[in-house]
DNA sequence: AATAATTGTGTAAACGCTTACAAACTATTT
DNA sequence: AAATAGTTTGTAAGCGTTTACACAATTATT
């Protein structure tokens, strides 16, 4: 079934069911009925694999994410999807769990794809040249970054502001009274960088100490957050509050502090990242920075559909965080 | 850059080009080295859309899911690609939101984008009519179910038997001393109908009294959960076990019992579905039932792949759940 | 009515591969 | 040395579209 049967059961060339399906203005409006009589009749579904041949565009994004089982890039995933779905596009997804490797890989495989472009959630590497290969795929076809970012000319971000955010966080910390506050972070941690140094500065500004045993770096997961809490409490830390850069790490704490007997918030305040379905479930509820992660993922898929239709818009966007507040620190 | 830029530097047909990059037999070794050499130089990735258009064959799958954001999907969608990714396969990823019309329509752009077979993720309609369209499509490509089973020819599925599960869990409640067993699930709830019918067998070969208000069909999310117990307690139902088709139900409900002043596992013992993460977060530590999905999924590709490879492979498989105790049901 | 401008349609050449078939070797057998 | 079989290579036809260009038909302008 393709555009020649079309043609012959409509008695008109297949140039001219080409601009039928493509609604090309310059069709005698009988021909168009014709044509989309025998469409119809014999049930024609274009080839998309011919089209992009010829016409040299896929319709395809490329979409890398660490690992979709996280929330965070499941939301980024699912609202990608929508936006790009409503623009005609169709998405490849790839987990890349974060390896450069599997990175570099899924990105040679989508440019043999001829995706139209790509985003790329999450966070980018320390080391510059472990990022070139970002750059070159760039000269291809846009790349859009979501919540990381680096400069080119074909390459597009926007970002929520983590450093902001875990500054706010720890100013809220400090107006209620909270001096000595820890910062609980894991290896893999989504732009820890920035919540450190927002941490940083947040602590320099209310004028309370820093100290680096309260700075705890952890393995992901419920139970990194369990066992920094157990270190914390193993070192006599005498904090009053807790920052994780994770709601899944805040969890592990609660679970630490009920072991060890602390009531939240009253002895200890705990405060998460992400505002994942998991901070509604904890007890007691946690409080915790809500990232926008929707609103990133609905901004980025709009700057690539725009890049790829020629209109201009920004390189960068910026997204402000919210801090949401529950039982873990009212 | 294409084949034939190759092909001229190597000073060979473009036909042997191909036949070095698909590593075919009869190359004679020197000739392969000229033509490797030359794919090195001139950095060459072979088009895939063109491949695709020549050989038939695009090596993508469409994967159809509910709703990534449902960890159940996610964790479903991440060994999916996992798998097909080892054999060679990207995948195209759709959300349905279980909506038909948006099934029947992506359905139809995957078979435009050609991909080779397609995974569908979730349940099934109940109207026979409303899932015909799966039926129309593996007239083209196979389809592997996953989690539902539809009959046909070109069609496989693996499934977890939930019924088996929930009979189980009601059987260990009832081990436990229980005899007022609520069961909790929700409007959308993944295969609740085999889930309710393991439940009424557990309860009758338990020699149990059913009573049709301990049966609850409440919202999906937490506050389906909260409201379902909320319900329980207004009608003073007596029951010392809830079971949930989904953990975030379970999670909804321990919050009610919290708050109405319930021990839980002492005064009420929580049964939840899924073992998502979520079922480690909450406080207690959820009861659930592992349904297995990542052994689905691994499973389901791998049929696919297998039809796809022409080997055979049986129609169905069945996975078996497991029980995992938790806090809230020891 | 003749000419110019516009609109509609068809022909044929791409797009970058795979692969059937034929041709040209090389090795083996007689 | 000729005949045969096997291996390696090249030629060319497809795969199903889009689209530049040419031409035909229609409409507008003089």
């Amino acid at each position: 079934m393709n555009i020649y049967e079309v043609a012959k059961k409509a008695g008109v060339s297949i140039a001219t069911v080409s601009r039928v399906i493509n609604n090309s203005p310059n069709v005698r409006p009988e021909t168009r009925e014709k044509v989309e009589a025998a469409l119809k009749e014999l049930n024609y579904r274009p080839n998309a694999i011919a089209r992009s041949l010829a016409a040299n565009t896929t319709k395809t994004i490329g979409v890398l994410a660490s690992d979709v089982r996280d929330s965070y890039y499941a939301n980024a995933v699912y609202i990608l999807e929508q936006e790009f779905r409503m623009m005609g596009y169709d998405m490849i997804l790839c987990n890349t769990g974060g390896e450069l490797e599997k990175r570099k890989k899924y990105m040679g495989l989508l440019l043999e794809k001829k995706v139209d472009g790509m985003v790329f959630v999450g966070s980018v590497f320390k080391e510059k040249k472990d990022n070139t290969h970002i750059m070159d795929v760039s000269e291809v076809v846009p790349v859009v970054m979501l919540n990381s970012s680096l400069q080119g000319n074909n390459i597009y971000s926007v970002v929520c502001d983590d450093q902001l955010a875990a500054f706010k966080v720890v100013e809220s910390l400090a107006s209620r009274g909270h001096r000595e506050i820890a910062y609980v972070y894991d290896v893999d941690s989504f732009s820890g960088l920035a919540k450190l140094n927002g941490y940083y500065s947040g602590m320099q500004a209310a004028g309370l100490p820093i100290r680096q045993e309260w700075i705890i770096r952890t393995e992901s997961g419920i139970n990194g957050g369990y066992m920094a809490l157990i270190r914390l409490m193993e070192m006599q830390a005498s904090c009053t509050a807790i920052f994780t850069s994770e709601d899944i790490l805040a969890a592990g704490i609660l679970k630490g502090l009920l072991a060890k007997g602390k009531k939240v918030p009253d002895d200890v305040a705990v405060f998460g990242y992400n505002d994942s379905v998991l901070a509604r479930c904890t007890t007691p509820e946690l409080s915790t920075v809500d990232n926008k992660v929707g609103v990133l993922a609905r901004e980025a898929a709009r700057m690539l559909c725009k890049v790829l239709d020629g209109e201009d818009t920004p390189h960068h966007k910026i997204i402000e965080p919210e801090l949401v507040f529950r039982e873990s620190c009212p």
